[in-house]
RNA sequence: GCGAGCAUAGCUCAACCCGGUCAGAGCACUUGACUGUGGAUCAAGGGGUUGCGGGUUCAAAUCCCGCUGCUCGCCCCA
């Protein structure tokens, strides 16, 4: 039998309406911010990726969906977002939008990773970015603000934002070297892992969560005491945004990204209800992506969330399944069932659930079928109500009964306030 | 790429340690008790080559080896 592949999973009906309240609390959330829904391809050419992720990165040197199409060009999945939002916002000269263009974004991404938990190949992301002239510490602040609001009005507790400032062009190079003076001595000393990131990215030492490396990564000098100027004053400013937003938040001065067009603000919110990968978005400021892709000038900032992550830390009675039926028609007999059928058409057209059998059953059967399926009303169609042209309709809830000629019926249906044509849709 | 654990009915699991008792329960599904009225109860039924392949043995779900898959952790990341 042909499964799903490894890494990918189905997400079921009694699971969609929990996918749903993510997307449509992102959608409105976001929308109250500012930002306005982009859909970029799934797939693009490789060197966007290469470019702005970094070649180095395990993202692009091991985890890429890569592939070969018929006419030679070389394209991979996508393994998130940032870089085609950059792209699309020079491919389409959105700089003439406005001095900030805010844009959101929610769909799957592909890694060629390891499964475990909170992590798949085919994974879903929610992100936004604010791209333009501008990288007032005020955007960053927003940003962060809006995520917040997002996650506290999906009920995810237990959360800690942590943020921190990861320098820019001009400071960063500097620090790295002072950083890799500073541990040279103890080199030895360190895990491998951190004696390989010694020489492939410096940065990611200060990540190490290994015991014994703790007391030399306590000593090594700090990237914020070696911020420039300019960047030690954002950090500040935005510190300030913050307090005054009355965010709650720590400084992670050991909180570095893992992508490598990341600049000055770098954060992070994790949720102590995840497990092992426990974080459940992160961002970061990218002033010098665009120019990276050929495009202007540009500063910018943005997140992504992990949905598999945020759907974990989500509360269990966050959603429930709404496509319990108005009605369930219950029919008795071959003239019952055209009958079922053409009443049935006539209350979908005006936007109700109706579900029938298609089998005939006996009418015990059908009714305890209604009750399971959480129907509201039940409408009993049988000879009785085929001589005298009126339909009994029960309620399931109170067990109430009354005959109805057709119109009666239509008009209760319509008037009643629960039912879908008046009330979610 | 590395490490550990698990794999029995559609789902949750029992039997595995100390091989032999037709491979079982609950939920779900179908039917009946109940001639046109649900949630309860009782009964019956369908459904499994015990992940796959090999070995040991008179005998393997059970012990051994290999493979595959899944899960969790490392790495990395959202």
């Amino acid at each position: 039998m042909i499964q799903t592949v490894r890494g990918t999973f189905d997400i079921l009906p009694d699971e969609v309406p929990r996918w749903r309240l993510l997307e449509e609390t992102a959608r409105t959330v976001f929308r109250c911010y500012g930002y306005r829904e982009i859909r970029t391809p799934i797939f693009e050419r490789t060197a966007l990726f290469a470019r702005s992720v970094g070649e180095e990165t395990d993202i692009v040197a091991k985890e890429m969906y890569t592939f070969t199409d018929r006419g030679g060009e070389c394209l991979s999945l996508r393994p998130e977002s940032t870089a085609s939002v950059v792209r699309a916002y020079i491919q389409h000269r959105m700089w003439t939008w406005g001095s900030v263009v805010k844009l959101f974004y929610l769909g799957p991404h592909f890694r060629y990773e390891r499964p475990q938990k909170g992590r798949f190949r085919q994974f879903h992301q929610i992100g936004a970015e604010a791209i333009g002239q501008n990288d007032d510490p005020a955007i960053d602040a927003e940003l962060i603000e809006m995520v917040e609001e997002y996650l506290d009005r999906l009920g995810v507790a237990e959360r800690e934002l942590f943020i921190n400032s990861v320098g820019c062009s001009r400071c960063r190079p500097a620090y790295v070297r002072h950083l890799k003076d500073a541990l040279s001595g103890v080199l030895s000393r360190l895990c491998e892992d951190c004696q390989r990131r010694y020489e492939t990215n410096p940065l990611r030492i200060l990540d190490c969560k290994v015991e014994d490396d703790q007391p030399f990564i306590e000593r090594a000098p700090a990237l914020l005491d070696h911020l420039c100027e300019a960047c030690a004053a954002h950090f500040e400013a935005l510190r300030r945004h913050l307090e005054e937003r009355g965010i709650a938040y720590q400084v992670a001065r050991r909180l570095v990204r893992g992508l490598d067009y990341y600049t000055r603000t770098a954060f992070e919110i994790t949720s102590a209800r995840l497990g092992a990968q426990n974080a459940i978005a992160g961002g970061g400021r990218y002033d010098g992506l665009s120019e990276l892709l050929g495009g202007p000038p540009a500063k910018g900032i943005g997140f992504a969330l992990g949905v598999e992550r945020l759907l974990l830390a989500l509360p269990e009675d966050a959603a429930v399944t709404d496509d319990a039926p108005d009605l369930y028609i219950a029919y008795l007999g071959e003239a019952a069932r055209q009958e079922a059928f053409r009443v049935a058409r006539r209350l979908r057209r005006a936007g109700l659930v109706v579900i029938y059998d298609f089998q005939e059953r006996k009418l015990r059967r059908l009714m305890a079928q209604a009750d399971r399926m959480k129907a509201r009303y039940a409408l009993l169609i049988g000879e009785d109500e085929l001589a005298a042209g009126r339909y009994t309709l029960r309620d399931m809830r109170t067990g109430e009964q009354e005959v109805l000629s057709e119109e009666a019926l239509v008009r209760r249906l319509m008037t009643s306030r629960e039912l879908s044509a008046s009330g979610r849709r």
